[in-house]
RNA sequence: GUGGCUGUAGCUCAGUUGGUUAGAGCAUCAGAUUGUGGUUCUGAGGGUCGUGGGUUCGAGCCCCAUUAGCCACCCCA
């Protein structure tokens, strides 16, 4: 016999966690299609070469890749390296995540689309990183984007968006930051060093765990010089609120273009006074997200402080995504929702309603033959006024049919035996509370859609 | 890819300087209860102590190797 188990790094969702993680999941749908999002699915596995290259060295080496089906050994023999033994070999990769299948759709499918496109994609993606805490092999990612616009007014939309889904999830006290590239460019170009602005925003991006001090000592050894240091550390120690922010920002980075664009987009997307929300979101300049396609606006949600769990969602605008697939020219704006960890938020906060658990409402105990033919005609009835119900398979044991009842969390339980029968009538127990009822036989659809009404 | 920690019943874990037949709680099944669950009581089943080697009169415990899981780093969601 085999020890039963499931590769590292991925899980199985039982009953009541898959509820919990649907309730979250049609949350956000809810709120996607109300904003005219469109729904995609793309395979699981995509072609090798659509997915490789696109996400740094890094990404090519956590892409799980598959294996040709048929002879592969004389393929294999040519290859001089392991990395040329799995081009060879593999000609599929599973999705990495959902920003990139989703750029090769629109340059596939661009003549049939309706620009700008909005669409929401909720899969499974998987990466071949060795887990940990929070972190999986596989694991869901929930995207909005709009491609085909450059207009702010997508910008303040998706910002408005985390603000609806957060607030229907009941979260409060989450935190909206943004940020925006051209603001990092700018300062990349202020210290004279624009070639570095991936490893600048890689470094800020730590601020959060490491410190300043920490920054300070990772900028100096990706070979900053303590001059630029300085600088940078002006504009992270920055304080006040948004306005008084950017305010300050303009005079430091007044000299760049870049930057001083980037504050214009900023105002207009945080002060345009469109859109009100539950918590408005807040300019923060130290955000710098690691992804490095990113050339405009950068957003990150927030857990509430107080569950300690960080980002639990993010985005932001990217030019020319599409490019990589010959189609240039073409904007990008996008938001992503981490549901595993925003499960971990709710769980915490016990924010899941009790609604969400109940699955079947009554269940009818079997004390006999004879009761099969009063059952079945009575489930029908509740099933069609969409209250869920059962019948207990098997004639067994009275406690063990209670058991299941209670085991399972079913609030009702029917009994139809011998007595009941003589009688015409039904008893329920109320499995919450332990009170049992004799209800007559065809009053006990409507007995029940009363009760259930009530609660 | 680098480092640290841990593998004992289905699950969570005890197990003394190495010493008889390896334990507990939970879970499961049976009974107290032939028409009443969630609380109680009684009993039962369930183990290659991750795997292989070594030290020893004797190893769950010590040593070596190996493997799996967890955690941290890199990077990321």
């Amino acid at each position: 016999m085999i020890k039963p188990s499931i590769p590292k790094g991925t899980r199985d969702f039982s009953p009541e966690i898959v509820r919990r993680r649907n309730y979250i999941f049609q949350t956000i749908r809810t709120v996607f299609e109300s904003y005219g999002f469109q729904p995609l699915e793309t395979p699981a596995m995509e072609n090798l070469d659509t997915l490789t290259g696109k996400y740094g060295e890094e990404g090519d080496k956590l892409m799980f890749r598959i294996l040709d089906n048929g002879d592969i050994l004389g393929k294999a023999k040519q290859a001089k390296d392991s990395k040329e033994l799995s081009n060879l070999i593999c000609e599929k990769a599973l999705r990495y995540d959902l920003t990139i299948p989703f750029a090769r759709y629109v340059v596939m499918h661009q003549n049939e689309i309706a620009f700008p496109f909005k669409r929401y994609q909720i899969q499974p993606v998987w990466r071949a990183d060795r887990p940990q805490k929070g972190r999986y092999r596989e694991f869901y990612q929930c995207d909005a984007d709009i491609v085909g616009s450059n207009s702010l007014i997508n910008e303040i939309e998706l910002l408005s968006i985390y603000d609806q889904v957060f607030s229907d999830l009941g979260v409060d006290g989450f935190e909206l930051r943004v940020n925006n590239r051209k603001i990092l460019g700018g300062l990349a170009e202020l210290i004279g060093k624009p070639e570095l602005l991936t490893d600048i925003t890689i470094s800020i991006d730590k601020l959060d765990k490491i410190g300043l001090d920490g920054v300070k000592k990772e900028l100096e050894e990706r070979g900053i010089d303590a001059l630029s240091i300085e600088t940078i550390e002006r504009f992270l120690v920055i304080e006040g609120n948004s306005e008084e922010k950017l305010n300050q920002l303009q005079s430091l980075l007044g000299n760049s273009v870049t930057a001083q664009k980037g504050i214009g987009e900023l105002q207009e997307v945080l002060f345009s006074g469109d859109v009100s929300y539950s918590v408005q979101p807040v300019f923060d300049q130290t955000l710098a997200r690691g992804l490095n396609y990113y050339t405009g606006i950068i957003i990150e949600a927030k857990a509430p402080s107080a569950v300690k769990i960080g980002s639990i969602g993010g985005g932001g605008r990217y030019d020319d995504l599409t490019g990589l697939f010959g189609l240039p020219g073409i904007s990008g704006v996008g938001i992503s929702f981490g549901v595993d960890r925003i499960y971990d938020v709710l769980e915490e906060l016990n924010l899941f309603p009790n609604v969400v658990q109940q699955s079947t409402r009554v269940l009818f105990l079997q004390m006999d033959k004879e009761s099969r033919s009063f059952i079945f005609p009575l489930l029908q009835l509740l099933r069609k006024a969409k209250i869920a119900a059962e019948i207990y398979p098997d004639i067994a044991k009275f406690d063990k049919q209670m058991k299941y009842a209670n085991k399972r969390n079913i609030p009702f339980v029917v009994i139809i035996g011998e007595n009941e029968r003589n009688e015409k009538c039904a008893s329920v127990k109320n499995m919450q509370n332990g009170v049992q009822k004799k209800i007559a036989m065809d009053t006990l659809t409507e007995y029940l859609k009363n009760t259930f009404k009530m609660l």
